[in-house]
DNA sequence: AAATTTCTTGCAAGAAACTGCCGAAAGATG
DNA sequence: CATCTTTCGGCAGTTTCTTGCAAGAAATTT
């Protein structure tokens, strides 16, 4: 077994798992808990799982273990705030999860009515609570790293959608477009903007002009960018240019 | 179990009951009260949590504010201690939501692993937040009064599964058989019953011997019932002999 | 084809981490 | 005040980690 196939099988039980073990591992494609060891040093190296004693766990559990609070819960707050008024009564709304968009459900004024696709339970969940709200829940399978649907499913349902808009919480921005790190994540973000009319990306300022290894999209795809800072910021030039709104 | 994951275990039960006795954490996860005493020590040196003599609390006493009352909440507890031992490693389950699967989802044990199909939001949210536990969403419009799917989508993908176990919260049950008043989720459970080889109704003793408009099924679909009262009180006699096993 | 370099893997020894147990100290309880 | 519980610190047994090393495989050079 090579050490390629090695690690992509260790990645995969991750996957499945959410936790391995590094004896279990050794024990199942015999080889010694050092190469075990070795394979899981040079994941986490890669930022691909989270090593701890013992064994590896995937990135997402550890998520859960941070989730207490809200990191910078008062900036998301304020592009929540951006964000509402682009939305009209009887609009179709495709949205990803996210706290951003979590703290956007929770303000939409209560005599909106709309109908919100989502993939996500908790955005799922605060829709639900709103009074004129409809609300449809995209896809079957779960994933626990991102808790949105994700698979096949979920992008079908995604691809037969025609919204007026994609309210889309992101994880970086700069000049190349949009990335992120979860391929799965990445398959369903890129249903979403091909299924909706005008794209508006929400991010807090710390996340613009940095990027990670895969790409969603390239900025001629996005028509809003919203952010907790002033629009006229010289950081959004560059974006302007390619013709996005920064609000 | 990795230290690491217990330290998520400990936290999460934090949250959910704002507070911890190191004994109780002892056996649910089975490692010494040391164990559990250095870990808690370890969190509240992150300022995770607040320890203090015998146990520790949570942080914010925020959460106790947002936390709902559930009506009997302790009789649901009950109830859902006798669920749990029903669901074994690797099963299909089919449950509903209500607030007693939601209590019993919160209780699995750490380390099961079975993949658990729902309607309901809050339950899919309780069941992601599981270690092992695949959750499969089922459906796609949610129905505002129920906070579940319904409608087609709904139950044909519940007809293309064949589960181990069906697992339903009840609003009513009498001699005549399971009944509600929610057209839409009747029909969302009649398609659990049916998927399921086994059928267990989890219901509080004040409604048992009740009835509603609409008939889900008669009691020869029931395989079990629970509720918080002893096996042996007359009041289920009729049902036993109707050969309901009475948990 | 032979020699060399690089990569990978397994092994061993010592270091570090984890867990359980014990006794003494501190705290809670009636 | 007496008793019971919880905590603290240390110790020991076990497991896991690190490091260095050597043998074998693969790639590269001569």
């Amino acid at each position: 077994m090579l050490k390629t196939e090695r690690q992509a099988y260790i990645l995969r039980q991750i996957d499945l798992h959410n936790r391995i073990l590094s004896s279990d591992l050794s024990n199942e494609i015999n080889v010694s808990e050092d190469t075990i060891r070795r394979d899981l040093n040079e994941l986490a190296e890669m930022d691909k799982i989270i090593k701890v004693h013992g064994g590896a766990l995937s990135k997402s559990f550890h998520s859960s273990f941070l989730k207490s609070d809200v990191y910078k819960a008062d900036s998301k707050r304020l592009i929540a705030q951006k964000t509402v008024p682009l939305i009209r009564n009887n609009m179709f709304i495709l949205t990803t999860g996210g706290t951003t968009i979590i703290e956007m459900a929770r303000i939409l004024p209560p005599d909106l009515t709309a109908t919100f696709f989502t993939g996500s339970i908790p955005a799922a969940h605060e829709y639900a609570q709103h009074p004129n709200i409809e609300v449809i829940f995209l896809g079957d399978k779960i994933s626990k790293s991102s808790q949105i649907a994700v698979g096949g499913e979920a992008i079908s349902k995604i691809s037969g959608i025609k919204a007026d808009l994609c309210i889309m919480g992101i994880n970086a921005i700069d000049e190349t477009g949009i990335t992120d790190n979860d391929w799965e994540v990445i398959q369903v973000k890129k249903a979403m903007i091909q299924a909706a009319e005008k794209t508006v990306v929400l991010s807090i300022a710390e996340k613009v002009n940095t990027h990670q290894k895969l790409t969603i999209c390239g900025l001629d795809e996005i028509d809003t960018m919203i952010t907790e800072l002033d629009p006229s910021n010289p950081l959004f030039e560059p974006y302007k240019k390619q013709g996005i709104t920064i609000l």
